[in-house]
DNA sequence: CTTGACCTTCCACCCAAATGGAAGGTTTAT
DNA sequence: ATAAACCTTCCATTTGGGTGGAAGGTCAAG
């Protein structure tokens, strides 16, 4: 199979194909003499699994550190859970933020409806973010953050 | 005061600074005549201001849309309330999203610790993935993507 | 007068996960 | 024989929010 079949067997483009294997998620395939890369089916089978892997909201590099311990005869069921966990717990730090952010947001937007004259009265640019009490020393840098980075390094 | 002074009374960097002047967030302020930039209490405002609009889950380019208005002397409070009404809805979404994955995932995570034999049946790599039933055609790559991606292209 | 802290500009690089394109080689069908 | 379709490598670009460093100018204290 040439790397055009692959990538209509598996919805993946030849691009992404060829990034895979630069980032080590596929084995570098063995080579016609003119230099096509040939695969089989366990290729479409390790590339869907990759899909499924991503679809279950893992990086590329949990993708990969799965797929080594598998190529070394590993048993990947436990690394894999405790990904899993893992995943599960980063939701639910989401959400539990995400849930505070929101009260914290709408009481914001109610405060800002009840302002009759909407000219800041001692703020200097917008009294709705200005007299919002937020925290500026808080590190928190929007709420997208807490809920990316899903690196779990090793 | 000079940007270092600036930097310490924000908790920003001197990078950031001149970083947040190239992007058009503050405005270019006047020089000694050897160059270094003077600024004013006013500056340290501005600066705060973006510092809470970011704690806020607003980009930089929301935020800049805000300080564009204000500086033109329109009022921004309407704009404001409804940039915050859109983040709240995008975090409603983002909330419903999760839960669902959620769900998804710990049916997974059960499944998986069902599983007397760590070794796969059927599956090739990990069963646990490969018998998710998660749809490999779906679009969806990784919960993160629905709870970032926070642009409202005016 | 020199040391060290500060300032300037400009350019490159980081993260993830690809995507786009140029320049050139190969295979297949007509 | 030649065009279309495919393949190769390598390099640049995307998005957002900055960070790092080089090369050089300036300023205050001792």
């Amino acid at each position: 199979m040439k790397i055009g079949e692959l990538a209509k067997a598996t919805g993946l483009s030849t691009k992404t194909i060829r990034f895979y294997e630069a980032e080590g998620l596929v084995p570098n395939p063995p080579r016609t003499k003119s230099g096509y890369r040939t695969y089989t089916e366990s290729d479409v089978v390790r590339l869907e699994f990759i899909l499924k892997a991503k679809r279950l909201g893992l990086s590329l590099d949990e993708v990969k550190g799965i797929l080594n311990l598998h190529d070394r005869s590993k048993p990947t069921c436990m690394h894999v859970r405790s990904l899993l966990d893992d995943k599960v717990a980063q939701i639910v730090t989401a959400i539990q933020e995400l849930l505070g952010f929101k009260s914290e947001l709408e009481l914001l937007r109610d405060h800002a409806a009840s302002l009759v004259d909407c000219r800041p009265s001692g703020g200097n640019i917008c009294s709705i973010i200005e007299d919002s009490g937020i925290n500026v020393a808080s590190s928190r840098v929007g709420w997208a953050e807490s809920v990316s980075s899903s690196r779990l390094d090793t």
